[in-house]
DNA sequence: AATTGGACTTAGAAAAAGCGGA
DNA sequence: TCCGCTTTTTCTAAGTCCAATT
């Protein structure tokens, strides 16, 4: 379709609200330089608050992070504190963060008032700044606050954590919008760096960060109708594949036979994404980001080949870290065919060497569009999650099991399969011991209420008269009452237990075909809302809205 | 063919808000 | 009403993929 890559027709918003200006220390809190007190110029102090905040974590004891944050530091400072301050490990942070401590508690113990004084003027703020018009229609945006100043913080062993993200100024930013659109202004005195009027993408504002030099955006809330088609596309990209996934995977298993080492090497990753759910794997620079790997950059360090382990043939031992550094962790009996080829293209590497060495993400993204209109590795992700999810619905729900957790097992499949995982929460295992006791309280409950029934009953027999049957019957309901309390509070248990380690949103917010739960709800009469939140019925109303019961993804 | 730039989706951590029980 | 925990929202980093450029 020719005119789809026109996003819209009239665009008009209000720019980006940008972060607080920096406010001095007051004089009594005091910096340290070898034991001696040191007054700090005003932009050599507001890059210390930066470090004094982060003082708790972890991040500020690690070298790399400390050197980083020392280069930066150094280059804000006045040519007489980089004179003087030549050695972090001299400097003492600690009385400006208990300030901020003190600072965080004193918001906590705010009054009533204050506290909604704060609030409304942030809901002010979203009225004013939180909303454009796209097309007759007044949309939410996602994230109109420019990111504030601070000390970058990447995810894992990043090179560059702890380097001095700067302010962004007007002069930095450039503001997309209609040509017949009310142009927001600058802040007074101040520039845009460009105003323009390109309805050939969907951003409203954007900036370049300093860290790795790319582009940040404004963009729409995922409620949007921009959004939201987009997502609804996205889907039905992946029924699609379903269509035709029978014929790629007899073609890919041919493939395994290929005279061509190329061929061979991208069936065996395309094997890879589709049963295991990798990522694609593009090339990273090195140095400049932390160390992952997806499929097609997979390295010979990172699998294992047992030809027999556990009494299974065959077995891929897979120990990668993939995106934001979340370790995979698998063994895979495969094909004697993959495996095959797998030693194959071990031969004669060391461990640093590229697995693929003849393929990348454009090789086989090419491929794939040969297979599918449409079709690129990041589909069999999708795919295989809304795949598995309506499988697994299918066959855990039944009329006597707890819905709520079928689904959530259901859900928990999809992330197991994406590797969704999350740090286990730092207070989970008092959270577990608060609910078991909770739950052996209600035990106990059960049993006093079953001996006041019991013998309620006994009285009735006795007195045959109409009050103590009423006695009787108000104590069978109690009875019933704790029981379903309690069967709550073990359902709650055996989900909390399960998800320990899995994060279950990503899973559900990026992956999960909507429409599959709506039906799901609807066949079994289970209310929206106990499935999906206000945010994520924002963002689904399209499939809230679409799909019926008898939905087939 | 390789590289780079750009636009967009996907991701987990952290902060904030909400909530139920003492 | 306060406190401690859970849930939701916010934040922004880190991917994918396409197209332009070399």
């Amino acid at each position: 379709c020719f005119s789809s890559s026109i996003k819209w027709k009239f665009l008009e918003h209000k720019g980006p609200v940008f972060a607080p200006p920096y406010e001095p220390l007051p004089e009594n809190v005091k910096f340290y330089y070898d034991g001696k007190v040191m007054k700090l110029s005003t932009k050599a102090e507001e890059v210390a608050t930066f470090f004094a905040k982060m003082l708790d974590h972890e991040y500020t004891t690690k070298e790399i992070f400390r050197k980083n944050f020392f280069k930066d530091w150094r280059k804000e400072m006045t040519p007489e504190e980089k004179s003087t301050i030549t050695n972090l490990s001299k400097c003492d942070f600690t009385h400006m963060s208990q300030y901020f401590k003190a600072q965080t508690e004193a918001r906590k113990q705010m009054s009533k008032e204050e506290k909604q004084k704060i609030k409304d003027e942030n809901e002010r703020l979203l009225k004013e700044y939180g909303y454009c018009v796209m097309d007759n229609h007044k949309e939410r945006i996602a994230n109109f606050k420019i990111e504030p100043p601070g000390l970058f913080r990447g995810r894992g062993n990043h090179p560059k954590m702890g380097m001095l993200k700067r302010r962004i100024m007007p002069e930095d930013i450039i503001i997309n919008c209609s040509k017949d659109s009310k142009i927001p202004p600058p802040p007074p005195g101040h520039k845009w760096k460009e105003v323009r009027h390109d309805n050939k993408v969907t951003w409203l504002v954007s900036w370049t960060e300093n860290i790795q030099g790319s582009i940040k955006y404004i963009m729409l809330n995922p409620s949007s109708r921009i959004k939201g088609e987009k997502d609804w596309q996205k889907y039905e990209t992946a029924r699609r594949l379903k269509k035709c996934v029978d014929k790629i995977r007899n073609q890919y298993r041919e493939d395994w036979k290929s005279k061509e080492m190329k061929v061979r090497q991208r069936a065996v990753a395309l094997y890879f994404i589709d049963k295991l759910a990798l990522r694609a794997g593009n090339e990273k620079e090195e140095g400049e980001t932390a160390d992952t790997v997806g499929c097609c950059s997979l390295r010979v360090e990172h699998i294992k080949l047992h030809p027999e382990l556990d009494g299974q043939e065959y077995v891929v031992e897979f120990d990668f870290l993939g995106k934001d550094s979340i370790r995979y962790y698998n063994k895979v009996p495969v094909e004697k065919r993959v495996f095959k080829n797998l030693q194959l293209f071990m031969e004669n590497k060391q461990p640093e060497d590229d697995l693929f060495d003849r393929l990348n993400t454009s090789i086989l993204n090419k491929h794939l569009q040969d297979l599918m209109e449409g079709l690129t590795a990041k589909v069999f992700r999708t795919y295989n999650a809304s795949i598995t999810l309506q499988q697994q619905l299918k066959e855990l729900t039944n009329r006597k099991s707890s819905k709520i957790l079928s689904y959530n097992r259901a859900n928990r499949a999809v992330a197991i399969l994406c590797n969704h995982q999350r740090a286990p929460p730092k207070t989970f295992e008092k959270s577990m011991m608060n609910l078991q006791s909770k739950i052996d309280a209600k035990k106990e409950q059960l049993a006093d209420a079953r001996r006041e029934l019991k013998s309620a009953k006994a009285d009735a027999k006795v007195r045959r008269d109409e009050k103590s049957k009423k006695s009787v019957e108000s104590k069978k309901k109690a009875v019933q009452r704790i029981e379903e309390q309690l069967m709550k509070l073990e359902v709650q248990a055996t989900d909390r237990e399960e998800n320990k380690q899995i994060a279950l949103s990503t899973s559900k917010l990026n992956y999960l075909d909507p429409r599959i739960s709506v039906a799901w709800c609807k066949k079994w009469g289970i209310p929206i809302e106990k499935i999906y939140n206000k945010t994520q019925r924002e963002k689904f109303a399209w499939a809230i809205d679409m799909a019926e019961e008898d939905f087939e993804f």
